[in-house]
DNA sequence: ACATTAATAATGTATAGACATAAAAGGGAT
DNA sequence: ATCCCTTTTATGTCTATACATTATTAATGT
């Protein structure tokens, strides 16, 4: 432990964040450059270890880039990026204080063919569960959801009781990790405004999602394609982020 | 290095990297216990640091979680969390391989008042910059951007520019890294409609972001809110993530 | 003057060891 | 059994050092 030390958090962390809130208030500014490692350790009386993790921690948040020889320097920030949080609906209801219903409004076994709106990539004849649901809040219609899942990725699912329990929320339970892909547009109702007692021409916020399990070495198998309806007036997706 | 070294890699990349496989892939699944430090030094034939430099990457990322004496488990994931993109329209649309075209509707100097639509959290009668602004992407209507900018924080924007640089462009070179939260929502392009070629009833994607710089020590104080509004049929945000 | 080569300064990776910390497991005593 | 204490195991942090890598700067030879 270093003469510098004051409270109970570790010194690596210590160090990023007094070097992440000067780039964050201002004082150093994109293309400035940061002392380099050996002039911190002299600061901070400690290893050149301890400093080379809290920089290359900044290096993986994106605040700074280092290259060899001639230092480091603070990123220009380009573009937005933002950690959105894509919620799993029964969570974010029963998160505000809501009652949570769901309800499954069909059920059937298909097969992909090529002019599919389902865009998995899967050879044509492929068997699919194809389900829509509804989720209400307080008995209000919260979303509509119609969901594709390939039968062959996960064959559970073919006996799951989806009457009572949320797809999504299977599938969560169910499937360990995958990577997602998320569209986020905006449409009319149409003629889905029915179930959500919603006008035609009502804007709704469109999510959809594809999903697919990483093979052992291959390419990933597609695993679920999703599109959910929300109307546009009672939700909207909060994405939060320290950058540009 | 290691005998294990194979190719150009760093080592704790590797291990990082097969472990994530094993996870992504499902051969190790939530809950599942992932060798202790001191095996996978045995296996990799490395030191403790370096196994360990390639767990706390996956920790960071959300895959495992780790308790002093219990050991390491694979995560069980939760919630959708999504790297999202959110583009400088500019570049979005010269990124398209389109020509992008800027107009400055209007601009006025406000003062901030209590029942604003400006959600900045500013003392009434702070000085705000209110522009309006169009972006077209071939001559066609792309977006409509209404902006506020809080004049205490960035006093150049009262002189820049901008009925040719966009208010984002110029922000993005002038003010260094804040803090952002961003809204998604749906809405009907009501009396905007005129200025995207929509009619009212149009569903249109609005994007809401309110960016703060952070204060040396006291909180952050407020830079700029923006209300984008975009065609639903033309546009949509893309989220991709390695998760759940 | 110019191209080539060597020194140098910075980061990147890795090691072996040390001590700290937290939680689980075990052992007694009441 | 229940409570308290000790031991053990596994992770968390840090050090001091070594060598690799890379881009810049300086030196050198023609």
């Amino acid at each position: 432990m270093s003469l510098a030390e004051s409270g109970t958090v570790p010194l690596h962390q210590r160090i990023r964040a007094e070097i992440e809130g000067m780039i964050l208030s201002g004082q150093l500014r994109p293309g400035d450059r940061i002392p380099v490692e050996h002039e911190l350790m002299a600061r901070y009386g400690c290893a050149r270890m301890t400093v080379n993790k809290a920089l290359s921690a900044l290096v993986e948040a994106g605040l700074i880039e280092r290259r060899k020889r001639a230092g480091t320097f603070v990123s220009r920030p380009q573009i937005h990026m933002a950690a959105l949080a894509i919620p799993d609906i029964k969570a974010e209801i029963t998160g505000r204080g809501q009652v949570y219903r769901y309800e499954l409004l069909s059920r059937g076994i298909i097969a992909a063919t090529d002019g599919d709106p389902v865009r998995l990539g899967l050879p044509p004849g492929s068997r699919l569960l194809h389900l829509t649901c509804r989720h209400l809040a307080d008995n209000v219609p919260f979303a509509l959801e119609e969901r594709w899942i390939n039968l062959a990725a996960v064959p559970e699912a073919a006996t799951a009781d989806f009457a009572t329990v949320p797809p999504g929320s299977w599938l969560l339970a169910h499937v360990p990790w995958h990577e997602a892909e998320h569209r986020i547009k905006a449409a009319a109702a149409g003629p889905h405004g029915a179930a959500l007692a919603l006008a035609e021409q009502s804007p709704c916020l469109v999510l959809e999602r594809r999903t697919w399990r990483q093979g052992d070495g291959a390419d990933g198998e597609p695993v679920t394609y999703v599109r959910q309806v929300f109307p546009g007036d009672g939700f909207d997706l909060i994405a939060r982020f320290t950058g540009s």
